[in-house]
DNA sequence: GGTTTTATCAAACAATTGTTTAGTTTTGCT
DNA sequence: AGCAAAACTAAACAATTGTTTGATAAAACC
């Protein structure tokens, strides 16, 4: 296997354990023997635990906000149109990419990594500059209301679909969905999720179809 | 200072640690410092560091369910009228207690403590149940819409509140915020996420006012 | 094909972990 | 006051932590 592939492979092992036990609670040697590999390997290649975890970040984020960038920029697409890719795309990736998302979180609350914190203080920054200029589109064509909190809209949005993965089980139990299939699960959710922001983000916009 | 008083300021100490750097990474050590006690008598007191973690989640978890009972057993409060207190009652208890939150979001994802997980499935179930009779209640009265998701709704309003509180140093910094004064702060919040949540709710219920 | 660089490994490293011990002080009760 | 129970402490405990070492194997290069 070629060294990027493996680095690639140890990263997958990582974001596995961290997801269920935590960063601190997994061990350097849990994740070699996830990954199949020789513990003095992680320090070999990364360095070291804690940058090891900024690798998995680097790696995970990229191409977010290029994504986001490209479809603001996008002169055929009505506003709530780009709204509503926009919740789409966030929520199949989040679906996608579960266990990222739940160490984010919790990255997020502990703020134990300076370099991964900065990395998250700059995208949300880009990103909520980018929504704002999306908000104003809108407010320009009077199809969107005046004095949208943009940090607020995003966080319901992240905030919700955040809640319903770390919630899945006991959503599952409550509406009797335990005896789907992984996939049709995640289909199901996408669903209900999406139709359920469609319709926040037109109160919060102000908009009407 | 009498055992009880002590036991409660050794949690209050450990919730202070758990929430900036997480269970895993505080240690006994840490936390009979903050405390100001010999390490010694976190075993002495609670058995172990993962009874203490227990313990913090009883105390602080007391109450809860008997409130929320309360509230919507009222005869003399029209349904939407409930879920105005309920948000509100839940958005001033995140703002009070946001230490613990943050323990409670964290655990939430690692599932790590079973006699914790346990706890808070019974607590969810009941908490969901309760909020089926309101709905019910509603749509009797013909004023809220049929087929509401009320797993979805209740994860909408803790995953909104959460992420602010998670987000506020992100929030304030982009809302130009950073003069306000902590309780100052709070009220801000408080009245911004009640009436985001309001609107929110009444497009989930389709209650018209 | 020989040599240098890279990759891999088992073992050892010092530091830190949660918990226990064994002894001392304080408290509560008669 | 006398004594048993509870509260408290410093020191020691074994186990586990992330990282480094020194040696060997594989790969790459000329």
């Amino acid at each position: 296997m070629e060294v990027k592939d493996k680095k690639k492979h140890i990263l997958d092992s990582a974001e596995k354990l961290f997801a269920v036990k935590g960063f601190e609670a997994s061990t350097v040697r849990d994740i070699a023997d996830e990954a199949g590999v020789n513990l003095a390997m992680i320090s070999y290649y990364f360095g070291s635990k804690d940058k090891m975890m900024e690798s998995l970040f680097q790696e995970r984020m990229i191409n977010t906000k290029l994504k986001v960038q490209q479809l603001l920029s996008n002169e055929h697409i009505a506003p709530f149109g780009k709204v509503e890719i926009m919740l789409d795309d966030y929520i199949k990736k989040v679906i996608e990419n579960q266990s990222f998302y739940k160490i984010l979180l919790c990255e997020q609350v502990m703020k134990k990594n300076p370099e991964i914190i900065k990395m998250l203080r700059e995208l949300k920054l880009e990103y909520a500059a980018m929504f704002t200029e999306l908000v104003k589109e809108g407010q320009k064509k009077k199809i969107f209301k005046k004095n949208v909190d943009v940090v607020l809209a995003l966080s319901t949005m992240t905030g919700i679909v955040t809640q319903i993965i770390i919630n899945k089980e006991h959503y599952c139990e409550f509406n009797n969905l335990e005896g789907l299939a992984d996939d049709d699960l995640k289909n199901y959710l996408h669903k209900k999720l999406l139709d359920h922001l469609k319709n926040i983000f037109k109160t919060i916009l102000g908009y009407e179809s």
